[in-house]
RNA sequence: CGGGGUGUAGCGCAGUUUGGUAGCGCAACUGGUUUGGGACCAGUGGGCCGCGGGUUCAAAUCCUGCCACCCCGACCA
């Protein structure tokens, strides 16, 4: 019964345009909306809810691996931001300054927090002493402002929600531990929970974080064959702890100084779920972050019973998933159409027909696929149903990326294939900025990461020829 | 920050060339008939035409200054 047929002309076909079919599928979807500052959306509740439903299950692995959840001001002071070169370097073109409290300038200019490094650092300087202190396992949720010249709802917006975990650790190996442990959390959410499959990865110097010692990252590719990096972690070792003076007093009896972490993950990973998940219809949402996960669509529902039994169902649903029932009177279709373009993983039909057969018809949002099923069995049916989906969705993610993602040996070859099948390019690398620049200017591609699962595709450098040190993962981004 | 585009009802737009009663579609509201893929009929309400100056008897329309947003690049999660 499957059907590919576009059933809603609302939304604008990703092979036409894919970035209107995404700005369609973010408004239909009342994912989010426009608001009178620029880059500044309003997230609408459905849009709020995926983010919440995603946040609890990302803050309960945090708290498993030990984590404490804090809040930092959202104001920086001038002098604070500065203290670590680099990093105010990095920052300094994206910040917003506030310079004026009420009517009075203000004796020191304030920066809205971009990322809240200094302010860690600058409370654990005060807080760390003695090795007895360590580790501190902090993580804040918040938002943060970054003055953006290009917006884009949830993809890249001026202010924007996150999560920033910021670690102070006795040694190097510790916090490079911690580092790679938090990756490797973001990853396996990604992908269990969100059905995005990704690249884990070091960044390379070019694209590393302002101050950064090293970054790694998770890269995702888009349904159009661009990339995204859905969540980056730092290892700072004790770059910051020298520019902040975080010591403490070892067992030694010796001042050392601390070594530090920060990850974040934000609010582009519903942008990721749209861009990797999504069809013609609109939103396709992996049931484990669908605020909805079951729509009771009644039919024919002035016929006595219909809704009586539409609620009983409801009611029977709710002890096992997330259920709602539409009684508005809409026609059926433009309730079918509405939570096609939201998204809701199953959809079940109840009309009179049924309940003389003591059954129901459930149909999946993935595939359309639809089946008539008894009322029996109806909660496993479901949440067996609600599985395949999830399953199904990463497979498709999956094989999208695999289709996308080619070798190049050459620039010709680099250059050809993101012509014809854009996507993830692996390709040599001699480890020269030069080359990385040089791939950028002629390509319009940037180095997404250094895999940690390395190829030898040949032994010379993509661009120069020279001799290769990496295989990286190359490709356009968001 | 460069290039392009757009501001008229909640949304999408026409009207601007050639100044002369502010329109259409969707949505909303009321009543009725409907209901297994965005139903149909009839009716109703809704506007500082982005903002400020100017020209004119008269400006959505002409002149001028500003502002905002969108798209494409460069910068970035």
């Amino acid at each position: 019964m499957a059907n590919d047929k576009k059933m809603v002309s609302a939304i604008t076909d990703m092979e036409k345009d894919f970035p209107q079919w995404y700005t369609d599928v973010v408004k239909k979807a009342e994912l989010a909306d426009y608001s009178s500052v620029k880059g500044c959306m309003i997230i609408q509740p459905y849009g709020y809810a995926i983010w919440e439903l995603l946040k609890n299950q990302l803050d309960e692995k945090f708290k498993e691996t030990g984590h404490e959840n804090v809040y930092m001001p959202l104001f920086i002071p001038e002098t604070l931001l500065q203290k670590e070169k680099d990093h105010v370097e990095g920052f300094a073109p994206e910040v917003a300054w506030v310079t004026q409290g009420g009517n009075n300038k203000l004796q020191e200019r304030l920066v809205v927090r971009p990322t809240s490094e200094t302010l860690f650092c600058d409370h654990y300087k005060n807080i760390i002493h003695s090795y007895r202190d360590l580790p501190k396992l902090y993580n804040q949720w918040c938002n943060v402002v970054r003055w953006e010249k290009t917006t884009r709802p949830f993809l890249r917006t001026t202010e924007f929600l996150w999560q920033e975990g910021h670690t102070a650790h006795a040694t190097a190996e510790e916090s490079y531990e911690e580092t790679i442990r938090m990756l490797n959390v973001y990853a396996d959410f990604c992908q269990d929970i969100l059905a995005i499959p990704v690249i884990k990865g070091e960044k390379t110097e070019k694209e590393r974080f302002a101050g950064a010692k090293n970054t790694y990252t998770i890269e995702s590719l888009m349904h159009d064959g661009k990339a995204l990096q859905s969540g980056t972690s730092h290892n700072f070792d004790d770059i910051f702890s020298k520019a902040f003076e975080i010591q403490y007093t070892d067992k030694d009896n010796k001042l050392q100084y601390v070594h530090q972490t920060s990850w974040g993950t934000t609010t582009r990973l519903v942008g990721a779920v749209i861009m990797v998940h999504g069809d013609n219809n609109g939103l396709v949402l992996p049931p484990k972050i669908a605020p909805v996960q079951v729509i009771v669509v009644p039919v024919n529902m002035q016929k006595e019973g219909v809704i009586e039994k539409a609620t009983e169902i409801t009611e029977r649903l709710k002890k096992v998933v997330r259920v709602k029932n539409d009684f508005s009177d809409k026609s059926p279709g433009w309730k079918f159409s509405e939570y096609e373009m939201k998204g809701v993983p199953v959809r079940l039909e109840i009309g009179p027909k049924d309940i003389e057969k003591g059954q129901c018809v459930l149909v999946r949002r993935d595939n359309n696929e639809k089946i008539f099923v008894s009322l029996d069995n109806l909660e496993e049916t479901i949440l067996k149903l609600l599985d395949d989906v999830q399953l199904n969705i990463y497979n498709k993610a999956l094989e999208n990326r695999e289709r996308r993602t080619s070798v190049a040996k050459n620039m010709d070859e680099f250059s050809n294939i993101l012509d014809t099948n854009q996507g993830f390019i692996k390709a040599m690398w001699c480890g020269e900025k030069e080359c990385e620049d040089k791939i950028k200017e002629l390509t319009a591609a940037t180095s997404r990461c250094i895999p940690f699962e390395q190829e030898e595709l040949s032994d010379n450098c993509v661009c120069c020829g020279k001799k290769a040190k990496h295989m990286v993962i190359w490709g356009r981004a968001y």
